[in-house]
DNA sequence: TTTTTGACCTCAG
DNA sequence: TCTGAGGCCAAAA
C-alpha cells in the first residue's frame, strides 16, 4: 500500500510511479498502462514511460525491468546501460523472454490495481 | 513562453 | 479485426 497524505498529494508523478514498481515481486512483471491507471490516470501510460527514464537517475533503486508494455515486449531495453540488461535481468528471475517477449504473460502480470486492492 | 517529444494505452471508425 | 488519431503530463529545446 502506498501512503498517500494529505501532505504529499503534490508529490510527483514520478516518486509515485516509481513507490508501485518498487512494489512488484520479482519474477513478476507489470505494465505502463496497470500502474497509470492505479493512479488515477487511466491513458497516463506515456508519463509511466517518462518515469521509468527518470528512474534510471533516482536515488532509491527502481526494479524499471519489471515493467513492460501490454503486449509483454521489452520496449525500454535499449533504455538500459546495455541492450540485454534488462531481459537478463528477468531471466535471472526466472521470468523467461524470447526475441524480446516475456512468455506466460498472463500469469507472470502482477496488477497493482487488484494486489494492492 | 510555446512547441515538440516520449520505455504507451484507449477509443472511434 | 485492424488502423489511425487523440490523450495523458512533464522535461528539454
Amino acid at each position: 500500500m502506498i501512503p498517500r497524505n494529505p501532505t504529499e498529494a503534490h508529490r510527483n508523478f514520478f516518486q509515485e510511479v516509481h513507490e508501485v514498481v518498487r512494489l512488484v515481486p520479482p519474477g513478476r512483471v507489470t505494465t505502463y498502462g496497470a500502474i497509470a491507471h492505479y493512479l488515477g490516470s487511466r491513458r497516463g501510460a506515456r508519463m509511466v514511460g517518462w518515469a521509468m527514464m527518470a528512474a534510471h537517475t533516482a536515488t532509491a533503486y527502481v526494479p524499471a525491468h519489471r515493467v513492460i508494455n501490454r503486449n509483454g515486449q521489452l520496449t525500454g531495453r535499449q533504455h538500459f546501460a546495455t541492450p540485454t540488461a534488462m531481459q537478463q535481468a528477468l531471466e535471472a528471475e526466472g521470468v523467461v523472454v524470447v526475441e524480446d517477449e516475456v512468455q506466460d504473460f498472463k500469469t507472470r502480470f502482477w496488477d497493482p490495481t487488484t494486489e494492492l486492492e
